[in-house]
DNA sequence: TCGGCGAGTGTTTTT
DNA sequence: CACTCGCCGA
C-alpha cells in the first residue's frame, strides 16, 4: 500500500470506475496484486459521501490495524469528512460487544486473552475434564477449539451431537470446561470476539437492525481470508440493506490454517445473486519480468479462479536467484546485496526481505548488524510479550477485570509478596464455598479469620493497594500507569534487578516508559478514551501493526506479514523444500496449493527487484542438515543457476524433522530431469488402485489429487500407515 | 515461598 | 537450540 496518488483527481481505469461508481447493492471486486484496490475501496468511499450517503452510515473492515489506519487517512486525505468506521472485524466485534454487553451477556469491562492466557485456561480445562496433557496437547487442543469456534459452534451444541467418538467427547468436554473458566474470569479470547458479535447478530434482530441502520453500507477488504464466522457477521451487518462490497484475490488467501475459507469469495454470486463482479486485472505495481514469474507459478494451483496478471507499467524489472552454502553465506549475501542497491540509488525503506518462519530473521540480523545495514523488524509481539510490560498490564487488568484470574495471580506475585500456592489454593476454596470470585475471596479473607495474621495482612495490602488504583481509572491511562509502576513495587523491583546485573536490565524500566508514552498517545488520540478501551485496543494489536513505511530502514518480516504491502526491492530468502512449502503443509493439496499462493503474494510485492534464495544447508533446531531446492522455483521457473540436487524424495512426515533419511538417493539424478519430467510415476491415480512403493511396499491408492506437477497421492499402506505422496517424487508403480 | 537448575520437549504462519 | 516445567534446596 504505498501512499502515493491520493489525489482523488488520478484517473481511474474502466473497471476500477465500475466499482468506485457502484452504490446500492453487492458488489464482488476480484483485485489481483498491485491492481489500485485501496485506491478503488477509498475513492468509493470518498463517491458514496459525494452522493449524499452520511460518512456515520459507511463501515469499511480491513484485515489488519495498519490497513485500517492507512485507509483511515487516505479517507482524511481526500478531504471527506470523518466518522467513516474503518477498522478490522475484531476491533468491529469489540466496539459492537461492548456496546450491547447485556444482550451479548458478557460484561463490557471483558479481559481479552491471548496466546499465553489462552494457553493456561486450556491446560487447567483438560486437567479439570480428568484428561492428561500428554494426549491432549494444550495447543493442538486450543487449536481445535478455534476451528469450532470459527465454525460457530459452541460447546453447548456440541455436546448435544452425541454421534462423536470418544475423542471428541473429550475435545467436547474439554471445549466446555474451557469456556467456562473463560466466562468466569470474564475473558473473551480472540474467536469470541467473533463468535459472540456473529450469534448475537443471528439471534437478535433490535441488535440486527440497529446494526444495519447504523452501517448501511459495508466494504471488506481481504475477504479472500475471512474465515466462516466473520463472512456471518458480514452478512449479517448487511442483511437488510444489501449494500455490501467486498474486495479480495482468491490467488492472495493464506489464512486457511487460521480458519479462513477461501469458499467465502468463491461463492459470493450465489449468496448474492444481483452481485455486480468487477476484476482488476491490470497491474500498476511490478515489472513485467516479475508479473511473468508469478503468474507462472500460481498457474500451477489448480482451485483457483482464472484470472490475468497484465502488466500496466513499463518498469525496468529484474528476477534473480542464487543458492548460498548455509543460512549465514546466505545472510551476508543478503547484506551485501541491500548494499549493491543502495548504492545504486535505492532507498532502505524501499528494500523487504520475506522469509517463511520468524526465526530466519535471526541470521539476517546478525549480517545486517556486521554489515551496518539499518532494519527494522516486522514483529509486534515483541514488545507486549515481555515480561515487564506483560506485569504491569496484568495490574491493569485486574482493576478494570477483578475476575480476570489469569492476570490477578500474575499480579499478586510480581513483585514477590510472600503470598504462595498453598495461600492461594485456601482462598480458592473459601470463595469457591461462598460462590463469589478469587479476587472477593481476597476481600474477604483480608479481614477474616481463614488465613494466619501474617498472611492476611499480606493479603489486606495487595487488596488494598489494587483497590486504591480503581480510584485512579477514569484518569489518564499514562498516569494510572505510572502509579502502579511505581505503587506496584514493580518500578523497585526492576531498579534492584538494574543495579545488580549491570545495565542489562536497563530496557525493563526504559519499555515501561515507552509503554507510557504510548499510552499518552492513546490519551491524546483515542477517539473512545479510558483503561478498558486502552486494555481492548492493546490486545488486537499485531505484528504487521508494527510496520513503519517511513523508517528509512530495511524491513524483515514473515510472507504472512507481507501480504498488502509492496517494495521497490524484495528479497525472499529460504526457498528450500520445507520452508517453503513448510513441511508442515506437504500432506494436503490444499495447504501446498496456500504455501503456493504465499509465495506468489512475496513475489507480488516486489516493483522492480526480485530476488529469491535458498541455502545448500541449513541448521534447525541446532542439526545442519542439507537441503532440497523448493518446486515452486522450478515451477516458477527460477531456479538457481548454480543449480541444487533437486532430490527425489518421499513425504518425510514422522522420520523426524529432518530430510537426511531421502537424500542418499538422489546423488547421482540430473536435477533438471528430476524436475522437468516430472519424475517416474506420470499419469492418473484412482482410488482403490494397488500400487507399490520402494519404501512403505504395497498399499491401496485411497485418494488422488490432480495437481498437475503436484499431484498428491494418499496411499494406504498394507503396514497400516497411510501416507500423503507427491506423485513425482514417490515413485510409485501400478500392480495389476 | 521462591529461585535455580536440569531434564525434557517441541518446534509455521497471527487476529 | 530455546524454552518450559517440575523438582529440590535454601
Amino acid at each position: 500500500m504505498n501512499s502515493s496518488g491520493l489525489s482523488s483527481t488520478i484517473t481511474l481505469t474502466k473497471s476500477q470506475q465500475q466499482a468506485v461508481e457502484h452504490k446500492d447493492g453487492a458488489m464482488l471486486v476480484i483485485a489481483g496484486p498491485g491492481s489500485g484496490k485501496t485506491r478503488v475501496i477509498t475513492s468509493r468511499i470518498a463517491e458514496l459521501i459525494k452522493s449524499g450517503v452520511s460518512p456515520y452510515n459507511i463501515c469499511a473492515i480491513t484485515f489488519t490495524n495498519k490497513a485500517a489506519e492507512e485507509m483511515r487517512n487516505r479517507v482524511i486525505a481526500m478531504h471527506v469528512s470523518g466518522g467513516v468506521h474503518i477498522s478490522t472485524f475484531h476491533s468491529l466485534c469489540v466496539r459492537i460487544l461492548r456496546q450491547y454487553a447485556a444482550k451479548a451477556k458478557i460484561t463490557p469491562n471483558f479481559s481479552i486473552y491471548d496466546d499465553s492466557d489462552q494457553k493456561k485456561c486450556i491446560k487447567e480445562a483438560i486437567k479439570t475434564a480428568d484428561l492428561d496433557t500428554k494426549n491432549f496437547q494444550p495447543r493442538r487442543m486450543l487449536e481445535m477449539i478455534s476451528r469450532l469456534k470459527n465454525n460457530l459452534e459452541s460447546p453447548q451444541t456440541l455436546e448435544a451431537d452425541n454421534s462423536g467418538d470418544y475423542f471428541s467427547k473429550c475435545l467436547s468436554k474439554i471445549y466446555k470446561n474451557y469456556q467456562a473458566i473463560l466466562d468466569k474470569h470474564n475473558a473473551l479470547d480472540f474467536d469470541d470476539l467473533l463468535l459472540k458479535t456473529a450469534f448475537l447478530l443471528r439471534d437478535d434482530a433490535d441488535v440486527r437492525k440497529q446494526l444495519n441502520d447504523r452501517f448501511k453500507y459495508l466494504m471488506v477488504d481481504e475477504y479472500q481470508d475471512t474465515n466462516h464466522a466473520q463472512y456471518q457477521i458480514a452478512r449479517g451487518l448487511a442483511m437488510i440493506s444489501g449494500n455490501i462490497c467486498v474486495t479480495g484475490d482468491p490467488d492472495q488467501s493464506v489464512y486457511g490454517w487460521r480458519g479462513a475459507d477461501i469458499a467465502n469469495i468463491m461463492a459470493f454470486e450465489k449468496d448474492w445473486p444481483n452481485a455486480k463482479v468487477v476484476k482488476l486485472e491490470e497491474n500498476f505495481r511490478s515489472g513485467a519480468a516479475i508479473l511473468a514469474v508469478a503468474e507462472k507459478l500460481i498457474g500451477v494451483n489448480k482451485n483457483r479462479k482464472a484470472k490475468k496478471l497484465i502488466a500496466a507499467t513499463d518498469i525496468e524489472a529484474g528476477v534473480t536467484s542464487e543458492c548460498l552454502e548455509d543460512e549465514q553465506a546466505e545472510a551476508v549475501y543478503v547484506a551485501d546485496y541491500v548494499k549493491e542497491l543502495i548504492a545504486a540509488g535505492s532507498e532502505l525503506s524501499e528494500i523487504a526481505v520475506f522469509y517463511r518462519v520468524n526465526s530466519m530473521s535471526r541470521a539476517l540480523e546478525e549480517a545486517f548488524i556486521d554489515g551496518r545495514i539499518n532494519y527494522q523488524i516486522v514483529r509486534g509481539v515483541e514488545f507486549y510479550g515481555r515480561k515487564e510490560i506483560r506485569d504491569m498490564l496484568a495490574y491493569l487488568k485486574v482493576v478494570t477485570n477483578p475476575d480476570d484470574e489469569i492476570s490477578l495471580l500474575r499480579a499478586i506475585n510480581t513483585p514477590p509478596r510472600g503470598i504462595g500456592k498453598v495461600t492461594i489454593e485456601k482462598i480458592g476454596d473459601y470463595a469457591r464455598q461462598e460462590g463469589v470470585g478469587l479476587y472477593d475471596g481476597m476481600v474477604r479473607c483480608a479481614s477474616g479469620e481463614i488465613l494466619s495474621r501474617r498472611v492476611g495482612q499480606k493479603i489486606s495490602a495487595f487488596v488494598c493497594m489494587i483497590e486504591n488504583f480503581k480510584k485512579h481509572i477514569d484518569e489518564d491511562v499514562s498516569e494510572l500507569i505510572d502509579v502502579v509502576f511505581h505503587e506496584s513495587g514493580l518500578f523497585d523491583s526492576l531498579k534492584i534487578e538494574q543495579d545488580s546485573q549491570g545495565h542489562s536490565q536497563a530496557a525493563a524500566i526504559d519499555n515501561i516508559y515507552e509503554l507510557i508514552n504510548g499510552a499518552k498517545k492513546f490519551d491524546e488520540n483515542s477517539q473512545e478514551k479510558g483503561l478498558v478501551n486502552y486494555l481492548q485496543q492493546i490486545a488486537l494489536f499485531s505484528d504487521t501493526d508494527t510496520y513503519d513505511s517511513q523508517s528509512g530502514k530495511v524491513s524483515l518480516m514473515t510472507l504472512h506479514a507481507a501480504k498488502g504491502l509492496e517494495f521497490d526491492n524484495v528479497i525472499i530468502i529460504g526457498a528450500e523444500h520445507g520452508i517453503l512449502p513448510h513441511e508442515r503443509s506437504f500432506d494436503l493439496p490444499s495447504e501446498m496449493e496456500e504455501e503456493r499462493r504465499l509465495f506468489f503474494v512475496g513475489i507480488t510485492r516486489a516493483r522492480k527487484n526480485l530476488a529469491v534464495t535458498m541455502s545448500r544447508y541449513r541448521t534447525v533446531y541446532g542439526q545442519t542438515k542439507r537441503t532440497i531446492a523448493s518446486q515452486f522455483l522450478f515451477e516458477a521457473g527460477i531456479a538457481p543457476e548454480q543449480e541444487p540436487v533437486f532430490e527425489a524424495y518421499e513425504s518425510p512426515k514422522k522420520s523426524g524433522y529432518g530430510y537426511e533419511d531421502n537424500y542418499s538417493q538422489a546423488e547421482g539424478e540430473s536435477p533438471s530431469k528430476a524436475v522437468s519430467s516430472g519424475g517416474s510415476s506420470k499419469g492418473a491415480f484412482t482410488a482403490g488402485e494397488m500400487v507399490s512403493h520402494k519404501k512403505f511396499g504395497l498399499g491401496r491408492v485411497r485418494e488422488f489429487h490432480n495437481l498437475g506437477g503436484s499431484s498428491v497421492v494418499m496411499v494406504q499402506f498394507n503396514s497400516g500407515q497411510t501416507k500423503s505422496l507427491m506423485l513425482k517424487y514417490a515413485n510409485l508403480t501400478k500392480i495389476g
